[in-house]
DNA sequence: GTGACTTTGTGCATGCGTTCACAAGTAACC
DNA sequence: GGTTACTTGTGAACGCATGCACAAAGTCAC
């Protein structure tokens, strides 16, 4: 059979769009943020020895519908086998190389905290073809400072990594009045992938993609919801009453 | 074999299904993830001392559009005034409320390792609202320790935690192992929302809500983009064009 | 080879979220 | 009062994502 043409009306022609990350590609950006979901799944059932699963169980496992699996992977080419399923370790090979993990990615933590120490330390990243490539603090206590393996190195050196690495990802965890400078350093120094772990809204120039992880926002997302599980949701507080009276006064 | 009761990680919240008082309230969930963004901005520029703000402004500042925002506002109320703009503190009164954040939500940590000692020391859950009133592990080398002001308990406290602090809300930490033994026992005890920090799908049943932070997900996705970005997006590795081969042929 | 059975891949419909564009409302000034 | 300038709030259009249902394509038994 002839691989059937896959509709190549946005293959190239998104140069009017002004979406500065979004991607005008192939794969719809809710699939490729599904895709590490499917990995890891995948990863699961290779380890307990299943080399082929239907989009029923794979779906299952990575807790979506298989409806949204196999046109998620549909997306990717045909390579399931109809009557069979999906073989694991093809599969496991095909999404990698999507995502992009089959080369090794340099990464640079920025930030050496609390937190900077966890993501330093967490074994997820390796795991996964990324390597802490450089840890950089401007804190003069934490400089010098042996961290996972590594020896933190001053901001001012931070461009100078970046080439000798080849870096093209930046992990922010300084606190929020910091994240923006150290931002504009990593940009300056080629990096075009940010991922932001502190609680502020990052500028960058197009083609710079960032994608933010913020513990406090997702906790209030839960309150949100929380409130209206629990309480009487209609109901108003005394001070809430005094707040709208106010308001319609004026 | 029939449908089972099982529901994997999904945030719902239909309102309207069984709205009690006909509250037609329902915000959409996009914009429920980005009230705290705004609050976030608006706390910022209080702090500056504006006291009022036009949508543009207020936009950029949470890195959206103006036209995002004011939409996202309506569906609170019409907070705003017409050739004015919004009040800077009655618009954050009225975004903390609609969040839940006017009350103190109790929230359980469970899994003190690297990331769980961050948590335990981030400020900024303290800022809004949500304050750790317990720590748990399993590890007996944890237990005791006194981390944050607080005493790890052991997990078989976890119940009785929840109860006595009047936790709803519960941080798993915990390597992916052991988080859905954690979550089965956050859920017996009574919490109902859960953020979940481990590598993992959650199961848990209909009306507790799950969300999740994942860092390597997050990576991940900006691989995907990167090699795009840079490399040759249509390139054929010796490899892959045998794959392909394959295909076609088969 | 044939028929029964299984599972993928996908066209279509539906619903949600975003963007656009402008009427409605407010303030300031003459 | 009337006019001008400004900004919100929202109806409507559009595009993306999801769910449904089924034809297409494979396996297996005989």
């Amino acid at each position: 059979m002839t691989r059937s043409m896959r509709r190549t009306q946005a293959a190239r022609a998104d140069a009017s769009a002004n979406a500065p990350s979004g991607g005008a590609r192939g794969v719809p950006e809710a699939t490729v943020a599904r895709l590490p979901l499917y990995l890891r799944a995948l990863t699961t059932l290779a380890e307990h020895g299943v080399s082929t699963v239907s989009s029923d169980q794979l779906a299952e496992a990575a807790g979506v519908t298989s409806a949204k699996l196999r046109k998620d992977l549909s997306y990717l080419g045909s390579y399931g086998t109809r009557g069979v399923g999906y073989g694991v370790d093809f599969l496991r090979h095909q999404i990698s190389r999507e995502i992009g993990l089959t080369q090794d990615w340099a990464v640079a933590l920025v930030g050496i905290g609390h937190l900077g120490h966890a993501l330093a330390n967490y074994s997820g990243f390796a795991s996964r073809g990324f390597r802490v490539a450089a840890l950089v603090d401007t804190d003069p206590a934490q400089i010098g400072q042996e961290v996972a393996g590594l020896t933190v190195q001053p901001a001012d050196k931070l461009e100078e990594l970046i080439k000798r690495h080849g870096i093209a990802i930046g992990v922010i965890a300084t606190p929020a009045r910091a994240a923006q400078g150290v931002c504009d350093r990593l940009v300056a120094g080629g990096v075009t992938s940010i991922l932001n772990f502190a609680p502020t809204v990052l500028q960058v120039p197009d083609g710079v993609d960032v994608r933010k992880v913020d513990m406090s926002i997702e906790l209030q997302i839960l309150a949100y919801h929380e409130q209206r599980k629990n309480g009487a949701p209609l109901a108003l507080t005394p001070e809430q009453a005094a707040t709208l009276a106010e308001a319609v006064r004026g």
